[in-house]
DNA sequence: CGCGTTCTTGAGCATGTTCAAGGCCAGTGG
DNA sequence: CCACTGGCCTTGAACATGCTCAAGAACGCG
């Protein structure tokens, strides 16, 4: 089994990208990285806060549970992508995450991430233009909640799937599995309505669907919808 | 007319707040303050990013408009208050912001501001600490806007709009005029709506509608339906 | 191959929106 | 001082949208 330093990880996570080599090290020194398999949980709402995480490769999804159980997917990462920085200034961690696939999973002790930001404007810098991106995309998804009707918002999930985790090379579908719910827990409806509409779009010759596997055929059809 | 110097500025804005002496006298001789009335632009959607401002005296609406001209207010905002921070990282200003009373807006030069952040390591902790402050609020309000009622979302913008600007001491209502169309744009719904379920409310003596000014009887009611 | 899970599909119900008519209120001008 | 006017608010009816429930089909994992 290689070991996970960072002189050999592949991504590009916010740390490589903004840091010098000493910080690189410095961060490889206090991290420590853990593989998880599907379906298990890497952060859990409501947990202290005592990391911050990058993903060294794998698929997660991040979400938030309501009063009634439901659902709702803040975000879907990828490899390179940073977790738990949702937590940051909460008492408690607001999201929980959970491997979509088998995932490894880079964790840094909080403190040593505040050391990191406290010791290096240009990390900083680049993590407050982070969080700005960030707070924007949050609130185009609450405005879409707001305003789009359930045939828009599944496209726009469909669009933001797209734009995460692209295609599969061989068969051109979306490279990643994910349930009816999850798509619903993405668009804030229910799977059935995700069913209907998934069915609705194949008939108008927008995507394929085999079995759980989505080929767009017509992305631009999407866009325009939204 | 007194002069608008940060040294007789009552308000916490981030800077005073989080900022040496100096950076508050580099603040106050690089900024212009103006005065909006109500119902004026104070940011406009779509024109590019020059400033940071922060509400020297007033009470603002921050709002986004979407494809079928219909708005959804991301944020009310008062004394103190930063805004325009949303277009940080973003090359034209995500969102509009209007007086919803006479204001006093400070006016900062995106360029100076983000000097203020380079050299400031402290100052810029702090504008990272409430960024995601800003992001966990803004996924709280995007997962109730996927997963209330129409009901649940109108008691949620009261509650809301109380946390803001609090009560009159006279008459014990909201502190601001808002029509039933804004509270609508906070809800995610129609002004009828809004009209209907005020005066459901009533009728439960949760609340009294005198005109257009909203009593809160029952905070807690309103709270417990969220 | 068998079993449990997920997906599909339709019907009925609940919720929410739109439209339209009328009321109220404040400001204006005669 | 009163009538007029325009804007906002209220209210109900009709319609559209979306959700729930239930049954059967398909899938996928051991």
């Amino acid at each position: 089994m290689p070991l996970s330093l960072c002189s050999n990880c592949d991504q590009s996570c916010l740390i490589k990208l903004n840091c010098s080599n000493e910080w690189i090290e410095f961060a490889n020194q206090h991290k420590r990285t853990v593989t998880f398999s599907k379906g298990q949980t890497i952060l859990h709402e409501g947990m202290p806060v005592d990391a911050v995480t990058f993903i060294r490769k794998g698929k997660v999804k991040v979400f938030k549970t309501g009063n009634h159980g439901k659902s709702h997917i803040v975000r879907l990462s990828n490899s390179g992508d940073m977790l738990g920085h949702r937590g940051f200034n909460q008492k408690v961690m607001p999201v929980s995450a959970v491997a979509l696939e088998t995932c490894k999973i880079c964790f840094f002790d909080i403190n040593n991430f505040v050391y990191i930001i406290k010791n290096n404007p240009e990390f900083s810098y680049k993590l407050l233009l982070f969080y700005s991106d960030e707070l924007n995309d949050s609130e185009v998804m609450t405005q879409n909640h707001a305003q789009m009707n359930v045939r828009e918002r599944i496209a726009d999930s469909l669009v933001r799937i797209f734009n995460v985790y692209g295609e599969c090379k061989n068969e051109k579908c979306l490279d990643i599995l994910l349930s009816r719910q999850d798509i619903a827990d993405i668009a804030g409806t229910t799977k059935e309505q995700v069913s209907k509409y998934l069915y609705e779009f194949q008939e108008e010759k927008t995507l394929l669907i085999k079995g759980k596997k989505i080929v767009i055929l017509e992305l631009d059809d999407l866009k325009r919808l939204i």
